[in-house]
DNA sequence: GATGAATGAGGATTCATTCAT
DNA sequence: CATGAATGAATCCTCATTCAT
């Protein structure tokens, strides 16, 4: 089978899980779950990843990649000061979470609990996230507009710390708001607390 | 049997599930796991609570009684301001959490999961405790110490959202670091952006 | 304690055992069941019987002594004949099942069921009681009333074996007639098989 | 897999499960007996049957088409008369039961019990077995050779009884007679107490 | 590559029985 | 005598994974 073909199919089964694994929570989620959503059998699964496990892993490893890749390009652009970046940050990680629900409840329910089954394996990724939003950070206290007193890291935990509540938030209300309409208020408050006086 | 030697045995069988459970997940805790480190029989466990699931959620209640009982306390406080009230606030959390770090396993990571699996219930017990925060917030913009623009129930949710953050971290980071240290900091950031000018 | 208090007691769980084990079925009944409804400690039955079993059997027992000492004086008596002794055979058999529903769903439904796991031992009851049947039909035979080319216990066991249906046909039916109603119509059909042309 | 090798391997589970229970009873008898004398692993059994009971029912379902179709065959004969259809049915009811022993405990045994589990639903069944009879009697009394004071379906309850009655008799008994062989007194019998005079 | 039937280890829960009080 | 808390063996069922077709 030609690699693109296959590479369409592995999608579709991480499609799949990720629609399951929302609706029922990973432990409850079987193969055959999955495996029937994407219209395989379930010995096929085992084709494309080695575990069950390994169906979660990469679900997150898809799901970082396009934030890390779109959050690099804010980080990079050079003309964009770092209160634009800061507020271009927060709202890519609101709207992209934001535009698919069943992710987000993977990421703000599940990943919790099974980051701790992976043994904690990719909480280096989000480190990497981390270090970028701190990077913005040390960009803002060079440039002046950020407090100097603030360490850049702990900032940028503030940070992810109030977009995941406001990400956990917002699924497991039943409201129907969008979430990337929190970015402004949210980017208002951090910065009102990192801005230098 | 004596009712206090039951209340005892019980609360020897949940301090052994938080152990347990901290360690390996709730899922790949067993109940025989559970039974083993608590000194008693298997079916024992049956005899305190009504299923593997109600001990989880019975280590949820009892912790959650002693956060909100403490936390009341300090709203109804008469004498001290609203951010003396958000800086003990965010203190008692910290603290709380930061003297178990096995609770604080089980707060930050199974029971978002585990919260999916009962149905989010537990979540209205988390409101009440944002609510507490919320009247803390309202009570400052009274005062008026805070900014008047902002919902008070919005800034509780970042309140617990950056608590939340902290707890996480520090759980899943392996640095002997006490988690209360974060409190100053934390509590001058809110403050910082909560703060009228 | 006395015995006769003792004896009570012992009567008093076999009741409650009768009810419980009708209504659920003997393996669905613990012994939890069978002490509440008595009255007691789910220990304390083991201090009248050595086992859930032994509690069955006695059930049993109990029930085939009050059959077995009617029958005897029916067959005992020696004015009546043959024919008048099946019908007051007949009229027991029906009447006393049909006064205790419960212990009639045991009869018919449950020990079937036991009888098995017990080994069959009780047959042996059922033995004696055909064989007190079978001693009328041979009394008939003698009187001349009844033909002599049948086997007397073959002959019991077309008695026992409508009475048993009768019963079954009773307890699983929901209708509200007397069991007791089938006595003519059966020992009319009887008669009409039995009876010297 | 070949919807005829799953019927074989399904027809292999239950007359497996068939000797087991037979053999120890239902609530003695394990899944895992089952299935090992199958020779199939314990899971198996589910990919078959939704449960233990459903096991059970099945057995009860098979055996039940069989007395059914050999039944309406006879009674749907146009030649015979009631007397012969009658003799006939009741040499059937002896002869598949005295066929397979093992089968004749779970019915004569086991059902009595699960009958009452199931709820007694399967007792339809033999409602319909009863109005087969029924049938017979009727068209006894239409040709005359049977009472017209005789209820017909009562009259089919007493045919049934006997024949119930002489296969428990057989089963519990550990004489090696063949059941078949019972038929000709049972029916002279039968026939004696029915027949017009 | 794809299938899906088969596997069998694993685990929550029940309940008859015991025994310290 | 009576209690009822504690025991732990026993069992049904699930489901990730394999492998013959």
């Amino acid at each position: 089978m030609n690699v693109e073909r296959k590479e369409i199919k592995r999608e579709r089964i991480l499609d799949a899980a990720v629609v399951e694994i929302a609706g029922r929570g990973y432990y409850r989620t079987t193969v055959s779950h999955i495996a029937r959503r994407a219209g395989v059998a379930d010995g096929t699964i085992y084709l494309y990843f080695k575990s069950k496990e390994d169906v979660l892993v990469s679900i997150f490893e898809r799901a970082m990649q396009r934030f890390s890749d779109e959050a690099q390009r804010i980080v990079e652009d050079d003309v964009a000061g770092a209160e634009r970046k800061l507020r271009r940050i927060v709202a890519l990680h609101l709207t992209l979470l934001g535009e698919d629900r069943d992710l987000a409840v993977i990421f703000q329910v599940e990943f919790r609990h099974t980051l701790h089954v992976l043994e904690l394996l990719s909480r280096s990724r989000i480190r990497d996230y981390l270090a970028l939003i701190a990077r913005v950070v040390e960009e803002g206290k060079s440039e002046g507009v950020f407090k100097t007193d603030v360490d850049a890291l702990f900032a940028a935990k503030v940070v992810f710390g109030i977009l995941d509540e406001m990400a956990t938030d917002w699924v497991l209300s039943r409201k129907n708001i969008r979430l990337a309409s929190r970015s402004d208020p949210v980017s208002d408050l951090l910065l009102g607390g990192l801005r230098a006086s």
